[in-house]
DNA sequence: GCATTTATTTGCGTATACATTACAGAATGC
DNA sequence: GCATTCTGTAATGTATACGCAAATAAATGC
């Protein structure tokens, strides 16, 4: 398809996807710091790329870099899941109308349905990684039928800073059965055309997602993720 | 406060105000291609910061950098300016109701009523860039008093993104008499502490504004700002 | 005359060298 | 002993150099 990606990525390509992925795993811990010159060491390349890439991950609100004191890996604190959340709730709830009122094909639905089956399946064996993988993909296939390429874009920027805090909370919440109804129902009215519930119910499904996460965090006395 | 503002300004800030004024006043037209080195001589450094503020401002939307080709400023097509007014449409009221549920005291909601005092004088005298500057002010406020730092970010990036339409219909347009009405409507909603009327009302009068523009944009053939 | 290949140029990606500046710690004065 | 100033250092910000790939121009074959 895009021999693109197989062989010709610039450093400053490779950078960006290398450092996002060791953000995201907690190669590079939240909240610790890392000079470029080390950065471009491990990854084997200048300081220029290195550079560049940090910069590109600052705006997408993963780090932030302070004169003299290196990269800073952002941690993630409840005050940032909230309005995170809130975001995610109002920008998925619009995604779900459009996608409801853009009459989608069989094959438009696939990739949700599949999300939907895929979580079934994680529930009843109870392995949370895949239930948290088919729900990812469950959100970004919904914003992707909803059509608006910036909603896209700003909901993975928000997905990438919530990963991290995932990887903490998915062992600590309850498991979660509401969310396969959920989907389930707002699947069933984006195929059946009807906008407004599609909303209403994808709306509730994020308010009550957020509630349950802020619950845990605030019982942990989770600070920073 | 921030002696950092007047004197120390890397290049790299430096560039990015210098080229967000220039693409938001039309200096760098939509559509055009500029080399790195030309842009470098034109701000008087080299091509390093240049590169750096390019990148932020691919990441906030205005331009794009495509190898050998140039930075090219990015037109707004009536396909963009519907993604930006529906994100703006939903996150806005969500701020808006937000605003609403934070008590907010007089000295909140000043800049807030300064901003449709300035309305109602701009609109007496037939000032449209006065009122274009009123409106963008109370949406900033607006969005300000709803507290959650992403969404202004967000509104502020997507902003930028409008403004250089908005040059452009400003003077097309029928004369702005309903915002006026609006904002007062969610002002007093917000006041009163009356969360659901603000984020209706703010929701509707985005609902409007965006049905407006996209008729003139239509009616016009603006295919490109 | 047209297509295809080769040469040349041009601009970018990246490495590297250098300038700048904030901070730490030493040194000095009291 | 404490505060203040000075100086060295470390890390960033910026300039510059260079190789490479892509685009364009030239040339060759048919």
């Amino acid at each position: 398809m895009k021999d693109q990606n197989s062989k010709t990525l610039s450093n400053t390509q490779r950078a960006v996807k290398e450092l996002r992925r060791m953000i995201l795993t907690g190669e590079l811990a939240a909240g610790t710091d890392h000079l470029e010159s080390e950065l471009a060491q491990t990854l084997g390349m200048s300081r220029t790329p290195v550079r560049e890439a940090a910069l590109m991950l600052e705006s997408r609100g993963l780090l932030e870099m302070r004169p003299r004191k290196g990269v800073r890996i952002l941690p993630v604190s409840p005050e940032d899941m909230r309005e995170i959340y809130d975001i995610l709730t109002e920008l998925e709830s619009l995604a779900a109308q459009r996608a409801a009122e853009a009459n989608c094909t069989e094959e438009d639905l696939e990739h949700l349905a599949r999300s939907i089956a895929q979580m079934d399946q994680a529930i009843e064996t109870e392995n949370l990684e895949a239930w948290a993988e088919s729900d990812e993909l469950f959100h970004q296939e919904l914003v992707r039928l909803g059509g608006n390429k910036r909603i896209q874009a700003i909901v993975a920027m928000m997905s990438d800073q919530v990963r991290r805090a995932r990887a903490t909370t998915l062992f600590i919440r309850p498991l979660p059965l509401q969310s396969n109804e959920d989907h389930r129902a707002v699947f069933d009215a984006i195929r059946d055309g009807r906008p407004e519930d599609a909303r209403e119910r994808h709306r509730n499904h994020r308010l009550q997602a957020k509630a349950m996460l802020c619950g845990i965090l605030e019982k942990h006395r989770l600070n920073s993720l």
